[in-house]
DNA sequence: TTCTATTTGGAACGATCGATCAAAACATAA
DNA sequence: TTATGTTTTGATCGATCGTTCCAAATAGAA
């Protein structure tokens, strides 16, 4: 019988969902993704197929472990009010307290790919649904726990969080300052009371 | 003495900006411009110099003819709020009656290159923040004609309202649907009522 | 006309792109 | 030990990348 592979397959797509975030899909050549996995090139096209799939394979896993992983764990352990806040309160953390300008793999490739290539967009598509799904979910809870007033209406609201979340990543990415980063999660509240 | 050339060098360098705006700077071959602006190789170079030169000054002329003299018109021939209101309707129009999911150039470019490129990252941090300006401005404004209320925090709003733009033009690339956008512009009109 | 300066067209550069392949290395089953 | 089958390895593939260069073409100056 064979033998057992010399790495994690899952540890190593971690690294190479890293590489796609900083720098996006064309710009991270084959040769980066091998430095930076630490894996030979025939490993990885054996283990992953060729770059589009090992790009679709990293962004499903971002979704599945940032940001599904994320909102479920916010979901567990705040109120409704708190967990949607939380949200935005974190993605300006990674800002100014990690000091990431790199943003949400989704959103970045919401930009990127999206308008040319049909399967990513729809992994795209599905997961910034489920974010204004999130939003929606915790205006219409906080509505029954009396912390949010019943005159918002949880479908408009949180088409319009889910803007204006995508805005603070393309700012983390570009104009990464403070006091406009605050603004925007100022506003969110303010669209919730 | 010489000849003159054989082509309108802002014509090409449209062109040049209309490719690098539906498919992204790393994404754009120096052969699709060669074929797309209709120019030679060596005309190219020696007019525009290398790819990234070239990309400068497609989204300088962007910056100018699309963002500055859209806000501009907009001031000119409508009051305030409705000249701020106008900018996310012409974006929607964009999408759902151009079919247009190209978004916005200034945007694209702040999330694929403005974190891995100082001079590029400045003209789209310059552009945006006047674009922040223009929404202040408007806000101000219309508070003193009396069309938006004083309540309403010109620095804050603005700030919230490019986000929502950002948010905007995202969405026009991957989710181009007509009640998500016209949820954005909805919040925004909220925003300054 | 002849000369000059510039553009033009296209071949070609080295580097890098994504991708493949055959041989060596190796763990398990027999 | 030997046989088996997969992983690893590094060389290498053709295509395309951005870029350069030169001869042919051309319009004005002399």
């Amino acid at each position: 019988m064979p033998w057992e592979k010399q790495f994690d397959s899952e540890e190593v797509l971690d690294k190479a969902m890293t590489a796609f975030w900083a720098k996006g899909y064309e710009a991270t050549s084959m040769q980066d993704l091998v430095t930076c996995m630490g894996i030979n090139r025939g490993s990885l096209y054996a283990t992953f197929g060729d770059k589009r799939s090992l790009f679709i394979q990293a962004l499903r896993r971002y979704d599945a472990r940032h940001r599904l992983a994320w909102t479920a764990a916010l979901t567990e352990s705040k109120p409704p009010r708190e967990a949607l806040l939380a949200v935005f309160d974190g993605a300006i953390d990674a800002v100014l307290a990690a000091g990431s300008r790199d943003g949400c793999l989704l959103v970045n490739t919401a930009l990127e790919l999206s308008p040319h290539d049909a399967e990513i967009s729809k992994i795209v598509a599905e997961g910034l649904a489920e974010m204004e799904a999130f939003f929606r979910g915790k205006i219409e809870a906080g509505q029954k726990a009396g912390e949010i007033p019943a005159a918002v209406d949880p479908c408009e609201a949180g088409r319009a969080l889910l803007g204006l979340f995508i805005g603070l990543r393309v700012l983390s990415r570009s104009r990464p300052e403070a006091a406009l980063l605050r603004s925007l999660r100022h506003q969110a509240e303010v669209l919730i009371s």
